[in-house]
DNA sequence: GAAGCGTTATACTAT
DNA sequence: ATAACGCTTC
């Protein structure tokens, strides 16, 4: 594998713990893997290596990759992300951990129970955070290790009454998750951080397990998993690599002192650099560096190409997001029709609700594509009926999936399946609480139906997802409109789980690694367009990118605008989304206000400044290529004049 | 009292 | 598209 003397450097470290401080496009990747084929080359076993990354989409490239490299098994090689490493952990050490027949719950899980909770605490007709803030609140204190009533006192900017009684709804949510087994993200984390550090026979066993530990995507860890990288090392060493200008997750507690900071922690640590940028050309990294050079934060960073074409990226400008969308689709398929792989195009998008004119028009132009990040499959309302059916029918006590279940029938509302529920709960064998059910049903019901199917097909995943949504195809194709659509989902599922050994594992693998519709379909298909956001797209990269709405109200997005830090992590989410680019760069940006910009001058609560902030208001015009393209042109000059269009 | 329907509000990023 | 909420019906 070929590196450059940076590199080098750092793959082939031989003191203790190191922190690799790498810009976008110098070869983080290449060196993690170059690393992991060092140690395995010197004679470390790969049983001993354990690889977190961010994503499992990520560990599972690096794997492949590393497998062409030094061209022999790494399948005992530990990759994943800490919520993967720490849940394989505890379920190896299940007694140790209390995790035997825990249920893996995910957001809406969580915020389904929360809203449970939240009912027994809201004053009639009162303001109230809903819960799906109140789950935010919670994971934010605990990610960041902070008890929540301390976390509330000092940035919350709520009444001490209601405070209080939030403090109290998270302990009601912490014993509610006990009652049903329930893990969450967080507890995954938690729980294993937690006994790390307080039981030593539980540290030595798992700081026994590895010599090295590689770390991706530094910057974006948070104090919880900092607590966990410090408790597993020594005699393991860190092998750390970030750049902190593209911390880019610090609203789910990721703290960039567990870089800036990483000397002071670990005195005999050393830190390394890679600055040789070898993506992108430097037409795109002369703007990238302009965009941190803007900030009133000192990045310290200047990316210098190594390749020698330079392309200047493109701004242009359109009347809506539907002739952007059009011209993106358009010009994507001029390109294909040239002989450009669709593999090579990469459309990035801020919010996931931004991309919808784009998603539509790939799917009419029939562009092959997949989009990462924005709703999955699984959050799908049909989706969930059917899992809920699979989750029930294996566990009495878990009670999201019942309540569901129980109210899709008829006559069976909240109140009546909460009450079934209770009865149910107090029975410890399923058989005794499928029994206590068949008494509490008003009368013969084909619910009882559903489970038994799923019961009796249990030992093939494939068979029971196909039974089960054979079952429920008639009981709730009536509550959806467009029922053909969404029952191809249900077919799709019935391939998905025939790949996993159990259904428990099935429901377990997508809950932790959740997957786009639109990207499931094309699991078998390689040539194809990515459409993403811009926080999953960090990592990737494209010969040419297509970042769309880059406007004010998306850049900062409207909602951090108003708030400095939150406001300087959006110039980092353009910097990653940038600097994804290779060969070309092209950014759009549409004119009309519509969509979320709607909400830029209401007084819609939680929404900044009437004030437009804009990331590239002041850009220097050499550095871009400003077109305007579309019927009615406007550019940042009388971008005043546009605004009435908004009361049309 | 509970179920279910119709209306209105809301829409960022994610393991 | 879906969640939240209030209102009507059983």
């Amino acid at each position: 594998m070929e590196l450059n003397h940076q590199q080098k450097i750092a793959a082939e470290h031989e003191g203790g713990h190191v922190l690799v401080l790498a810009g976008a496009g110098t070869g983080k990747t290449r060196t993690i893997i170059a690393r992991a084929a060092f140690l395995i080359h010197k004679g470390v076993a790969p049983n001993r290596i354990l690889l977190l990354t961010f994503t499992r989409r990520a560990a599972k490239e690096m794997m492949n990759r590393l497998e062409q490299v030094i061209r022999g098994e790494v399948s005992q090689l530990m990759a994943g992300t800490f919520h993967h490493f720490c849940l394989y952990a505890m379920r190896r050490m299940s007694k140790q951990f209390d995790v035997e027949g825990a249920t893996i719950i995910d957001r809406d899980d969580q915020i389904q129970l929360m809203k449970l909770i939240r009912g027994g605490y809201r004053k009639k007709g009162e303001q109230f955070p809903k819960a799906a803030e109140l789950t935010n609140l919670y994971s934010y204190a605990r990610n960041t290790l902070q008890p929540i009533q301390e976390y509330m006192d000092a940035y919350s900017e709520y009444e001490e009454d209601i405070t209080g009684r939030i403090c109290k709804i998270t302990k009601d949510y912490d014993q509610r998750k006990k009652l049903n087994n329930y893990l969450d993200f967080d507890d995954i984390l938690f729980r294993f951080a937690k006994r790390l550090h307080e039981d030593p026979s539980i540290r030595e066993r798992m700081r026994g397990l590895y010599d090295h530990i590689l770390v991706d995507e530094m910057q974006d860890t948070n104090p919880l998993q900092w607590l966990i990288l410090d408790g597993l090392r020594d005699p393991a060493r860190l092998f750390c690599v970030g750049d902190d200008a593209q911390s880019i997750y610090a609203f789910r507690g990721a703290d960039f002192r567990n870089v800036h900071s990483f000397t002071k922690r670990i005195p005999e640590s050393v830190v390394l650099r890679l600055e040789k940028n070898y993506r992108s050309t430097q037409g795109i990294l002369d703007l990238s560096n302009w965009l941190l050079r803007a900030s009133s934060l000192n990045y310290n960073k200047n990316l210098a190409a190594f390749r020698k074409t330079k392309s200047t990226p493109k701004l242009l400008g359109f009347d809506s997001d539907f002739d952007e969308a059009r011209w993106i689709t358009e010009d994507i398929i001029e390109r294909h029709e040239t002989g450009s792989p669709w593999n090579d195009h990469m459309i990035i998008t801020r919010t996931g609700y931004g991309a919808r004119a784009v998603e539509s028009f790939m799917v009419e132009k029939k562009i092959p594509y997949r989009f990462i990040g924005g709703t999955s499959l699984l959050q799908a309302a049909h989706v969930k009926d059917l899992f809920s059916l699979v989750r029930a029918s294996s566990n009495h006590h878990d009670e999201l999936a019942w309540a569901r279940y129980l109210t899709l029938w008829p006559g069976i509302g909240d109140v009546t399946a909460s009450r079934i529920i209770t009865k149910m709960k107090k029975h410890a064998s399923f058989n005794d609480a499928f029994e206590a059910l068949s008494k509490s049903l008003p009368k013969k019901n084909d619910l009882l139906k559903g489970i038994h199917i799923v019961v009796e097909n249990r030992s093939s995943p494939e068979a029971a997802i196909q039974e089960a949504a054979r079952f429920l195809a008639r009981v709730v194709e009536q509550k959806y409109n467009r029922w053909d659509l969404r029952k191809r989902d249900f077919e799709l599922l019935v391939r998905l789980a025939g790949r996993h050994k159990s259904l428990a594992a099935f429901l377990e693998t997508y809950t932790l690694d959740p997957i786009s519709a639109a990207s499931a379909e094309r699991l078998e298909d390689d040539d194809i367009v990515t459409l993403t956001t811009a926080h999953s797209a960090k990592g990737t990269e494209a010969v040419v990118c297509y970042l769309i709405r880059v406007e004010p109200g998306m850049y900062p997005h409207i909602r951090s605008v108003g708030v400095q830090e939150q406001e300087e992590e959006e110039r980092r989410i353009l910097y990653v989304a940038i600097t994804r680019a290779k060969d070309e760069l092209i950014m759009t940006r549409t004119y009309r206000r519509g969509g979320a910009l709607r909400f830029l001058n209401s007084a819609v609560a939680g929404y900044g400044s009437e004030e437009d902030v804009y990331l590239l208001q002041d850009i220097d015009k050499d550095l871009v290529e400003e077109d305007i393209i579309g019927f009615n042109k406007g550019g940042f000059d009388d971008y005043e004049m546009i605004k009435p269009w908004d009361r049309g």
